[in-house]
DNA sequence: CCATAAATGTCCCGTACGGTAAAAATAAAT
DNA sequence: ATTTATTTTTACCGTACGGGACATTTATGG
């Protein structure tokens, strides 16, 4: 089990979406430097956004995320929403 | 169709991601007020984050989001996870 | 072990965040 | 139509965000 694997899923802390895009980004093989030129966000952004900076602007995190190629997805807790008509 | 019915889902801006905030809150009968009071967040930033301000921080928002019974879900985008082992 | 790549830290800057309090505007209830 | 409730705006304040440039530290690969 590397010290790298993203637990996608439910995000509830700042630490923990930074830890999963950090996770995610490195399964990519990208570096910071490499999406920073992708979403034009500074390195030092996303280095501190990965570490769990929860002071981060919301719309800067999006966006690293969509570059990523990763979803966000809000429902109501226990919804009795179906699960596959989210798309 | 009421202007305020919630969009469950995926949240790809601030705009939309706050819309689904308010929509939902409305759902609940909670006004800004209460909220602000369950979140300790004031009535200003909520009032903002649910018109889609970009430059919320995100620790804040999380937190709204979590006294109001949503929750965020981040993954791959086509992911191959399957859908129903999120919880 | 060593060289290089990647990540993090430091300094400076211009911009602005979020809270408080109160006023103004808008929405909802009567 | 009028009153009440809710939301938005305004003014002020202390704090700090994110970017650029560069230095330092850490991680990686051979």
């Amino acid at each position: 089990m590397s010290k790298y694997t993203p637990q996608y899923g439910q995000i509830r802390t700042t630490e923990g979406l930074g830890k999963l895009a950090r996770a995610h980004r490195k399964t990519r093989r990208l570096t910071l430097d490499t999406l920073s030129g992708l979403s034009d966000l500074s390195p030092k952004f996303l280095s501190e956004f990965e570490r769990g900076k929860p002071t981060a602007e919301i719309g800067k995190v999006l966006k690293a995320l969509r570059i990523l190629g990763l979803e966000v997805i809000v429902r109501p807790v226990r919804s009795n929403v179906k699960r596959n008509q989210e798309a």
